[in-house]
DNA sequence: GTCTATAAGAGGATAGAC
DNA sequence: GTCTATCCTCTTATAGAC
């Protein structure tokens, strides 16, 4: 364990209210909506400090996704040591808490297709290393869970990632949510209904 | 049925690859990475003309997005005849075609929360009318269906309705074509058994 | 209605003083 | 490392000739 001067924690507090902010203004709209004046205002430091911290829009975008990133193994690390935890239960945990991310504000918008942002992190070797050791994990466990029955065996695995990788940005959240008559938990349960039951009665 | 001068039919024909042109754009890229240049570029005359056609990147963007709601109605309309079909078939059939479209790069990116061009929809009325529209067919077969027992009967009907619209924006689709490895058919297919049968094995 | 040229402004990034 | 002031590019939109 390092000691760290008073100088060097200082300016990790600050690098940290920054990702805390950019991971709020990706998640409210998007990475290319996002300015950096904006974020350089709400960080209350002038836009020069900010290059001074992060090379450039993209490095900034990419340090709250990888920090995000490292929000979903740790997650994923407590299901896996979940006593009595079927792979199924394990793999719904870690959809429910997406879902519940997402709700709170706090989940950015997963890059589209074309997105400057997707190939920064395309580049980001601390982003892919845990993309990869995250789809590990629930590919793991999406297999396993093909093995006992419980997840429909006709979906090729990667099917079923992708599709669970998706609550991140599902826009029902928000459009049910743009209702104001149900509540966060309410609104989640359903979504979970939908994706582990479909829309088709049982 | 009013006749129609020959230059008021290229005018209309202009216009008509205008509209094709954008709602291109906009499934590649969404309304804010495309470009009015671009658009001008690609439908092969100048700006300035551009604008002599709509008013704003706004009105050029709306026009598609009403066209595009034609569509939506007009094949609901043809489901709404198709005898023998349960509601619950009809559902499917336009959530597929809503699949099918997106898969073949037509079906421009919903609009995100925040977005310029969500509020320029809010304020088109002949957008407004048709998602009404279309919103209050659906919902009937929601019902029908919830009554006959095809449709899961605990979810509000809001709530089916906006996972099917979220079709139109599914992430999966993407994903699963950039493997590369499957047909089509094939992504829709497995998309279409997600939605309505859910993750979990029957 | 089509064009060329340009205005007007937003936004990413940097210079240079302290 | 923080600031103010500025640069430069991209993009929407318009002016004005034809």
């Amino acid at each position: 364990m390092t000691r760290l001067s008073f100088r060097q924690k200082v300016h990790l507090a600050r690098e940290d209210a920054i990702i805390a902010t950019v991971k709020r203004l990706l998640a409210e709209k998007g990475f290319e909506q996002m300015t950096v004046d904006e974020v350089a205002a709400e960080v209350g430091i002038a836009k020069a400090s900010l290059y001074k911290h992060f090379p450039s829009k993209e490095a900034l975008a990419a340090a709250a996704m990888v920090q995000l990133m490292g929000l979903a193994l740790e997650k994923t690390r407590a299901e896996q040591q979940r006593p009595g935890a079927s792979a199924l239960d394990k793999l719904k945990a870690i959809t429910r808490w997406t879902l519940e991310t997402q709700i709170a504000g706090q989940m950015p918008t997963l890059p589209a297709e074309n997105s400057a942002l997707r190939n920064a992190l395309i580049a980001d070797k601390a982003y892919m290393d845990g993309l990869m050791q995250l789809s590990d994990e629930l590919g793991a466990w999406i297999v396993q869970a093909q093995a006992d029955g419980s997840i429909n065996g006709a979906l090729p695995p990667e099917a079923v990632l992708y599709t669970i990788f998706a609550r991140a940005c599902d826009p029902v959240v928000g459009f049910l949510k743009a209702g104001g008559s149900h509540s966060d938990t309410q609104i989640v349960d359903w979504v979970m209904l939908t994706c582990f039951d479909g829309l088709s009665s049982r």
